[in-house]
DNA sequence: TCTCATAATTAGTATAGACTAACTAGTTCT
DNA sequence: AGAACTAGTTAGTCTATACTAATTATGAGA
C-alpha cells in the first residue's frame, strides 16, 4: 500500500498573528482574555495557549497574570490592528473584486493575510479607494494603525424608540449570515426598535426607511451591532 | 534587557511545494535533479534537501535514486504543475489588475501561491479571460493539471534557417557559462541558425536582431537548448 | 474555613522544517 | 590502482508549533 501523501489529519498551526488577533478581540471590552477562551475560539488546546502566552509575553507583545488572564501591550495591539486592516482589506477586495460573497470570504482571507505583503495591501486599498468598513460594517485600521473606535449596542440590549444603524454582525456562521442578507439587515441599513417582548423575548424593530417590521428572537438580536443614530 | 521580537535571522523554510517547482524545473530536460542544485536553487543547505528528499520519496512524490540524484513521480508532477500555474496566474493577476510590474511580482507570487485556494485562482483565471501564457511566454498549466510541451532542441539538432529563442543552458560547469555569456548567449535570446559544418561540424548563428554571427563547436552547441519560434 | 470543581499550568513528546559536523560514495587524475 | 577531490548522506541539534496526561491554583458553596 502507498503510503499517505501526507499526515490526514494534522493539528492546525496558528500563528502568533493569529493569537494576537483573538487576544484583541476578547479583550476589547477593557478585561484579560482567558487562557480557555483563546484556545477556543483558535480551536485549540489550552496547554497549546499557555505556551504560547509564554512565547508571546517574553517578546513584550502581551502581559500575562498567570491564572487570569492576558492582555496587548501597545506593540501587541499595534500587530493585532495590522492583521486586522489586512484580513478586513482582503475581504473587501475579494467581495468586491472578485466576486466572493460575505458568507465565504472569511475563510480565504484568514489564509492570505499572513502571505500578503504591505506593499499588496496597500494596492488593494488603493484599488478599493481607501474604505474605511469592510462587509461586515467593521471599521478598518489605518496603515497608521489607528482604529474608529465605535461604541455599539446589541440590538437585544437596544431601548425601545432608539434609531439604529447596523454596523457589523458578529458571527462567520454562513447560514445566519445568508439569512440576514436575506432579511434586509445588512451592516449600514437603518431601523428603529419598535417593541421588545419580555422574559427575553424577541424584539422588533423597523426598517427605515421602508418602515417593513421584522421579529429578531433574542439569539439573533445579540448578534447584530448597531451604532445610536444621534440627532 | 528586552528580549529580542523574534530570532533576527530565522532559517527560511521551503515547502515541500517549492521542492516540487525546482525538482521539476532542474529535470525537465529529462534528466535528474543533482541534491547540490535543488540546494543552490532554494538557498538551503544539502542536508536539507537530503532530508527534504527522504521525505518525499516516502510519500511517492519523487523518486530518489542515491547519489544521482531525484526525478518526479506522476503524483509529484501534477503537484508541480498545480504550483506553477498558481504561480503564473498571480503573477499576470497581480500586474494585469493591481500595477505589479514584471520584476516585483515574482516576490509576491512566491509567498501567496502556498495560501491562495484553488478556488480565488481560477476567480483570477476569469478574471483574467482564462490566459494561457504568463508575460514571458512561458505557458500556463490548466487547472487539469496539463502544460503545452514546448520542444526545446539543442542547438546542435536544429535546421539550418530556423528561427530560434534560447531557453536554457544544459550545463553548471561555470567555465562554459561564462564563455556563453561573453558570447551573448544567455536564455531569451533570438538567433537563426545560418550554417552548418559536415561531419558532426561547427553551427554558425546570427544573433537576432543585430545579426551578428556566432560560431559554435559541437560540443557546445548540444548545451543549448532552444525553442523554434513560430510564424 | 474547608472542600471540590474548574481553569490554568507544567511535563513530556511529536512533527516538519532548518542547521553544522562528520562520514561515505563516486569520480578523476596521476 | 591508488590518492585525492567532490558531492551526497547520516548523525545529532534547534525552533516553533501542536498534543495528552498529570499537576496545581483559584474561587464558590457547604
Amino acid at each position: 500500500m502507498q503510503p499517505a501523501l501526507r499526515d490526514p489529519n494534522p493539528p492546525l498551526t496558528r500563528s502568533v498573528e493569529d493569537y494576537l488577533k483573538v487576544i484583541y478581540h476578547l479583550s476589547s471590552q477593557g478585561g484579560f482574555a482567558a487562557t480557555s477562551d483563546i484556545a477556543a475560539m483558535l480551536d485549540v488546546s489550552p496547554p497549546s495557549v499557555s505556551g504560547m502566552v509564554k512565547r508571546l509575553s517574553e517578546t513584550g507583545l502581551i502581559e500575562h497574570v498567570p491564572y487570569r488572564g492576558v492582555q496587548l501591550t501597545s506593540q501587541g495591539r499595534r500587530a493585532a490592528l495590522r492583521m486586522i486592516r489586512r484580513h478586513r482589506i482582503l475581504e473587501l477586495y475579494l467581495t468586491q473584486h472578485l466576486g466572493y460573497d460575505w458568507g465565504s470570504v472569511h475563510a480565504e482571507a484568514e489564509r492570505l493575510e499572513h502571505a500578503v505583503s504591505d506593499d499588496l495591501i496597500e494596492r488593494m486599498a488603493s484599488a478599493l479607494g481607501q474604505p474605511q468598513y469592510d462587509p461586515h460594517g467593521d471599521p478598518i485600521p489605518t496603515a497608521a494603525g489607528d482604529i474608529e473606535e465605535t461604541e455599539l449596542v446589541a440590538l437585544a440590549d437596544a431601548r425601545v424608540g432608539t434609531k439604529l444603524e447596523l454596523r457589523q454582525v458578529g458571527t462567520q456562521d454562513a447560514a445566519r449570515l445568508r439569512y440576514f442578507a436575506e432579511q434586509g439587515l445588512t451592516p449600514g441599513v437603518l431601523l428603529t426598535v419598535s417593541e421588545r417582548q419580555p422574559f427575553n423575548g424577541p424584539t422588533t424593530i423597523a426598517l427605515v426607511p421602508s418602515g417593513e417590521p421584522r421579529v429578531v428572537g433574542r439569539e439573533l438580536a445579540q448578534l447584530l451591532w448597531c451604532q445610536e443614530i444621534g440627532a
